[in-house]
DNA sequence: GTAGGGTTAG
C-alpha cells in the first residue's frame, strides 16, 4: 500500500515539474500519463516491463545506402567568404605587458574569432610563421566547426614548404566524420593516399566509427574489409565499433560473430566490449550466456562498471527475473557503485512488479535525495502506479 | 612528441 504523504510528495513535485517544463514538454508529458493511465486501466499487466518489443532480425541483408555527398569545398558555405572583410582586432603576438603567445595560441585564437574568413586568412598570413605538421595537428583538434578545419587544412595545404602527414589527415577524416561529411572524408581520402600518406589503424577505425554512427553500415564493414586487404591489422578499438553499430541496428548475431573473429585474432575483452556483448546476448534471449559472460568477465579481472551493472539489471527484469535484478542492485552497491537515474528507473518498475511499492517510494525518495531529476517517463510509471492501487 | 572509441531503461 502506497502511503499517502508519498502520493502528496510526488504529485507536489510533479506539480513542480510542470511548471518549470515548457510547452512542449508538458504536451510530451500529458501524452506519456496518457499512456500510462490507459495501460493501467485497460490491463493489470500491461506495465512497460511486460511490453514486448519485437525480435530485431537479425538475418536481414543490410540497408544502409550511402550517396556520396558531392558538395565540393569550394562551395560548401565555408564562413565569410562571401561576406566583406571583419574588421576586429586579433591578437596574434606580444602584447605589453603578457605574455607572449605560442603559434599554435596564437593561430586557434584567429580561427576562433574570425572563423573560417578572408579576415582569418590575412591574420594569418600576417604571422607570417612556419608551421610544422605536428603543430598543425594540435591546431586541427581544437577545430570543432568541421568548415574551419577544412579552410585551415587546405589553406595550409597550398602553403610553400608544408606538407601534411598521417596525423593531421587523420584528424581532418575524423573531424569531417564527425560532420558526416562523406563526400568530403572521399575526397580526403584520395588526396591522403596520393600525398604519401598511408593510412594506419587510426584512420581507418575513424572512418568505420564515422560511418557506423550515420547508419552507413554497408560503408563500415566496407572499410574494415578493405583495411584487411592492405594488411592493416583490425585491433580491439575496430571492432569493439562494429559490434557496437551492429548491436544497434539489431544485427545480434553479426555483433556476436565479431566478437568471436576478435577473440581469435587474440584480443582479449575490455570492459567496454563485454558489457555490449552482454547486453547483445541478453536481447538476443541468451540471458544466461550473459550471466556467464557477465561472471567471466569478473573472473578475468575486468572490473564491471556502473553500466555493466545497469544492463545486467534491466536484462534479468526484462527477462521477469527480478529477484535477481534486486540481487544484483544489491551486489552493485556492495561492490562501491553509486546507482545513476537509469539504475533507479529499472529498480523501481523492479519493485513494482513484485508490489513492493513502499520499496519503490523508498527508491524515488532516494534518488531524489540524490539530485536525480525525476523525468517524464518516470513520472509516467510512477503515474501508473498510483493508479493501480 | 601527436592520430582512433563508447556501452545501459522506459
Amino acid at each position: 500500500m502506497v502511503g499517502y504523504s508519498w502520493c502528496e510528495e510526488f504529485l507536489g513535485s510533479f506539480v513542480m515539474f510542470c511548471n518549470k517544463a515548457s510547452e512542449s514538454k508538458r504536451a510530451t508529458l500529458a501524452s506519456t500519463i496518457l499512456v500510462a493511465v490507459k495501460s493501467s486501466s485497460s490491463s493489470r499487466s500491461s506495465d512497460p516491463c511486460d511490453r514486448k518489443k519485437p525480435i530485431p532480425q537479425i538475418s536481414r541483408s543490410y540497408s544502409g545506402q550511402f550517396t556520396p555527398n558531392t558538395q565540393k569545398f569550394g562551395d560548401n558555405n565555408l564562413d565569410g567568404f562571401t561576406r566583406p572583410m571583419i574588421q576586429t582586432k586579433v591578437m596574434t603576438g606580444a602584447v605589453p605587458g603578457t605574455r607572449q603567445f605560442s603559434v599554435v595560441e596564437s593561430v586557434c585564437r584567429i580561427l576562433h574569432q574570425l572563423k573560417w574568413s578572408p579576415a582569418s586568412e590575412e591574420a594569418l598570413e600576417k604571422l607570417n610563421c612556419a608551421l610544422d605538421p605536428y603543430q598543425a595537428n594540435q591546431i586541427l583538434k581544437q577545430l570543432q566547426d568541421y568548415r574551419v578545419a577544412v579552410g585551415f587544412f587546405y589553406w595550409l595545404k597550398q602553403r610553400p614548404g608544408f606538407k601534411h602527414d598521417g596525423h593531421t589527415y587523420t584528424t581532418m577524416v575524423g573531424i569531417l566524420g564527425r560532420a558526416r561529411e562523406f563526400g568530403a572524408i572521399n575526397k580526403l581520402f584520395g588526396q591522403m593516399i596520393t600525398d604519401g600518406c598511408k593510412p594506419n589503424i587510426a584512420t581507418y577505425n575513424r572512418l568505420i566509427h564515422s560511418y557506423g554512427r550515420a547508419n552507413y553500415l554497408n560503408e563500415a564493414v566496407g572499410v574494415f574489409n578493405q583495411m584487411q586487404k592492405v594488411r592493416c591489422v583490425p585491433d580491439r578499438v575496430t571492432y569493439r565499433a562494429l559490434i557496437d553499430i551492429h548491436a544497434k541496428s539489431g544485427y545480434l548475431d553479426v555483433a556476436i560473430n565479431l566478437y568471436q573473429r576478435m577473440q581469435e585474432a587474440g584480443l582479449s575483452p575490455d570492459t567496454f566490449t563485454y558489457s555490449l556483448i552482454i547486453n547483445c546476448l541478453g536481447k538476443a534471449g541468451h540471458l544466461t550466456a550473459a550471466h556467464k559472460l557477465f561472471c567471466e568477465m569478473v573472473s578475468q579481472g575486468c572490473v564491471p562498471n556502473l553500466v555493466t551493472y545497469n544492463i545486467m539489471i534491466a536484462l534479468h527484469a526484462k527477462a521477469r527475473k527480478y529477484q535477481c535484478s534486486l540481487q544484483l542492485y544489491r551486489g552493485m552497491q556492495s561492490s562501491g557503485f553509486e546507482p545513476d537515474k537509469v539504475t533507479y528507473s529499472i529498480i523501481m518498475e523492479v519493485l513494482g512488479h513484485c508490489g513492493h511499492l513502499d520499496e519503490a517510494e523508498a527508491v524515488f525518495a532516494e534518488m531524489k535525495r540524490k539530485n536525480w531529476i525525476p523525468d517524464e517517463p518516470v513520472y509516467g510509471l510512477l503515474v501508473g502506479k498510483i493508479w493501480q492501487r
